[in-house]
DNA sequence: ACGTATTTGTTCGTATGTATC
DNA sequence: GGATACATACGAACAAATACG
């Protein structure tokens, strides 16, 4: 091994700790998720006081190489996945387009009448019914984006079973008569996690969550659906270009 | 005083608490950012469990009208800002169409040469002179965002006196010659506040900051300043329209 | 639901080498 | 040389979050 710290070399002992757990990284020997050796053991390995492998690890953290959770341990950072934000989103061609693998899955499915708010942001009447649609959006197997949609029930009958068969909003609404939406605008929030988004964003309680609030609408400028969406945003970065 | 609980009229007590504070801040009784009771205080004055108070405190909270924080006690929410971010996007105007007092404070003013990162951003040779502006926008006197501006020096001399003299990025670059700019992309992100950020925005340090990094052009399509800027997330929500 | 062990976060204090005036 | 400031490194203790049985 070469472990070996030069005291005397004019290079501070936690920047050649930094850079070799640097090296280890950008070489693959730790991979991206993986949690890096706690504190004691570094300082133990690197024969120095435990602030010194702190300051390595700090420095690290600084750069965004690795992220440190209180309790839990160091962890190479992983890539963050740039979500495009345009007219024209779709969730897959996002997700496939950071050349990673699009999943979904669909976790609830619930029917509800539009309170005030919602009415008015899907121009329906006060107590219409609403279906809502919550999936938990993959990106490579690992959860990326909670989602809620609301769809004013009546004008797309059968769109929740659409949706079963295709997995895809798009094709579900392609079938419901809507060949084409627009998004129109993203109100975009940020805010710690919740309990239910912990579970299935699978993300430490002390990390923010961002929050999107969208409305997209077909051709004609009709609202088609409602979104709130929330990211991890370890993992996400929301980017606009008009 | 108007404080007695129902107790048999089929009004759950933490109920009849909220719907009473809720009453409070609608009535401007209880203003924006202003602390409430503590919760023991509160339990005295409806003589009830802590609990109770508790719960009421939690739904209104869960409305988003009040904002708990551990140790430090509940304050009523202040209304939150929509900043409007489109290609023309001004602090400014942006501001005022929220029908705020605009306001900024220039922090610091820096030349620094151009990393890797910021060259390819700016289209400038690697490094080249860069001037830093950190500006702290205010509405209504209160602190919004902490937003640190990156300007080719080479191509805009004076720029840092124009804006002093003026309190305006628009209105110092338009001496500079560039009479119009437009934004090309925003890159969002949420995290936790650093220090830093703590002191100047005024903002509990467990509640996250929303970042926003954005190129702005002319009309050429020519880089003229690359930004990063921090909004307190309680007091500022993004709104995208394309 | 609760205690215990693990791990990181924070704050004391101490000492040393280096650069600067 | 002396005085000072600053970054570095070590040690001890405790606080806070997490994991686990």
């Amino acid at each position: 091994m070469t472990n070996d710290i030069d005291r005397h070399g004019g290079k501070a002992v936690w920047r050649q700790i930094a850079d070799h757990l640097e090296a280890d990284i950008m070489a693959g020997r730790l991979k991206p998720g993986e949690r890096l050796a706690t504190e004691h053991d570094l300082a133990r390995q690197f024969a120095v006081n435990r602030h010194t492998a702190r300051r390595a690890l700090a420095a690290l953290a600084d750069m965004g190489m690795v992220r440190t959770e209180q309790g839990r341990g160091s962890f190479v950072q992983e890539h963050v996945i740039d979500y495009r934000v345009r007219r024209r989103t779709r969730f897959s061609e996002n997700i496939s387009a950071a050349r990673r693998e699009p999943g979904g899955r669909l976790l609830d499915e619930r029917d509800l009448p539009a309170d005030e708010d919602l009415a008015a942001k899907l121009d329906i009447p006060r107590g219409s019914p609403v279906l809502m649609l919550r999936i938990l959006g993959e990106a490579d197997g690992r959860p990326i984006s909670l989602a809620s949609h609301y769809f004013p029930k009546d004008r797309f009958p059968g769109l929740a079973d659409a949706f079963r068969d295709t997995g895809s909003i798009t094709k579900a609404l392609a079938r419901c008569g809507v060949a084409d939406y627009l998004r129109r605008h993203t109100r975009v929030t940020a805010r710690m996690p919740r309990a239910e988004d912990l579970r299935a964003l699978q993300q430490p309680a002390n990390r923010p969550i961002l929050q999107a609030e969208s409305l997209n609408v077909d051709t004609d400028g009709r609202p088609v659906f409602f979104t709130v969406a929330r990211f991890a945003s370890d993992r996400v970065q929301l980017v606009f270009e008009p």
